[in-house]
DNA sequence: TAAACGTGGCA
DNA sequence: TTGCCAAGTTT
């Protein structure tokens, strides 16, 4: 499967991180909670998307007992709009793990971080390399890059074996006198030089070693099988308000947006109109006020197409859910979709008065 | 093991 | 517009 057997060019990868890192807000702490922080936000997310939510984050929650202390809804409050929001229900949790656990403190060694919740290999790898120098070789998205394409490895890169190689090759060129450093230096390398598109190999540390540069090859690694099908769906909710309050429930477990919160929510394989909506919820007395979309919202593995009615009524029926003053809803996490909505239709409200 | 889980940027 | 991708984990 590998084309070569090259030694893994360490020094050379060390002294290109000296002096071409760049100066991001997690680096330079060894304190495992505010690394652990930075590594979840980054699952799957972009610097430029997660930086801001790293200073908010931590402005809130300064120390893992802050964290542990807080209400799941100000912790989800403050993952508004980030995406993969289990992240911040798993991050709760394993706050209460660290607090309530032996000692009270933040574990040290590999099993110990994978024991959290949320905490996989990946990220048990960073933390324990970076805050306590374990020799644990870190194998993201960009290690997997990085190793596919210096060893000239062409095949999928999502199949079990190949994982099974580049996890090994990556412990085997891990600096073990800094393993913290050498970790970040292979994932810098990655976002920033061995990029997956356009990459710049004409600054790279490994060119003269680099099997995919070798053989023209670069463009066509990491490879992968696997294909994203998409879902349609049709989301419509019910905007119910007797004009100080409204009505909403938590999304429920088992599918998208666990946790957070909506408006009372019809799901159809097709756009529903408002008489199909109300006919559904029985409402009386409800007239409609306004509606908006369909709204497109574009995920990985579905598209979401959102209606929003709003209908006033003279009282809330108790029936549905809990009435909330409009105010309240400030408070609350949503998706991006019904964020959105939210927003014009604050803009609006603030214009009329 | 494969599929689910968000959002935004890019070509 | 569509598909791929980004410091992955869970079930």
């Amino acid at each position: 499967m590998d084309a070569d057997h090259h030694p893994f060019p360490t020094n050379a990868l060390r002294q290109w991180y000296g002096r071409a890192k760049r100066d991001l807000p997690w680096r330079g702490s060894s304190d495992p909670y505010t690394i652990w922080i930075s590594e979840v936000i980054l699952q799957q997310t972009r610097v430029d998307q997660g930086t801001p939510y790293y200073h908010r984050f931590l402005s809130a929650f300064p120390t893992v007992t802050d964290l542990a202390n807080a209400h799941e809804d100000e912790v989800l409050k403050l993952w508004e709009g980030l995406g993969y929001y289990s992240r911040a229900r798993n991050l709760h949790a394993a706050a209460k793990q660290v607090t309530t656990g032996p000692g009270g403190c933040f574990p040290n060694t590999y099993e110990g971080l994978r024991s959290l919740k949320g905490v996989g290999p990946y990220t048990a790898a960073a933390i324990g390399s970076i805050a306590f120098d374990l020799p644990v070789a870190c194998v993201d998205g960009n290690v997997t890059r990085v190793l596919a394409r210096f060893h000239g490895i062409t095949d999928p890169v999502d199949s079990a074996p190949v994982i099974k190689a580049i996890d090994r090759s990556a412990q085997g060129a891990l600096d073990i006198q800094s393993p913290g450093e050498h970790n970040q230096a292979m994932m810098e390398l990655g976002a920033t030089v061995c990029l997956p598109r356009n990459a710049n190999c004409e600054q790279c540390p490994l060119q003269a070693g680099c099997n995919a540069y070798r053989l023209g090859l670069v463009d066509s690694i990491p490879m992968k099988s696997k294909r994203t099908k998409v879902r349609e769906r049709y989301f419509h909710f019910l905007v119910l308000t007797d004009g100080e309050h409204t009505v909403v429930e938590r999304r429920p477990a088992g599918d998208i947006w666990q946790g957070l919160y909506q408006f009372p929510m019809l799901e159809s394989d097709r756009t529903l109109d408002a008489d199909e909506v109300l006919a559904h919820y029985r409402i009386k007395g409800a007239v409609l006020a306004d509606s908006h979309g369909p709204v497109r919202h574009i995920l990985t593995h579905q598209r979401i197409f959102g209606r929003f009615f709003e209908f006033r009524v003279k009282h809330l029926p108790p029936s549905i859910a809990d009435p909330v003053p409009w105010q309240d809803l400030e408070r609350l996490a949503f998706p991006r979709l019904i964020h959105h909505y939210l927003n014009k239709k604050m803009l609006a409200h603030s214009k009329k008065v």
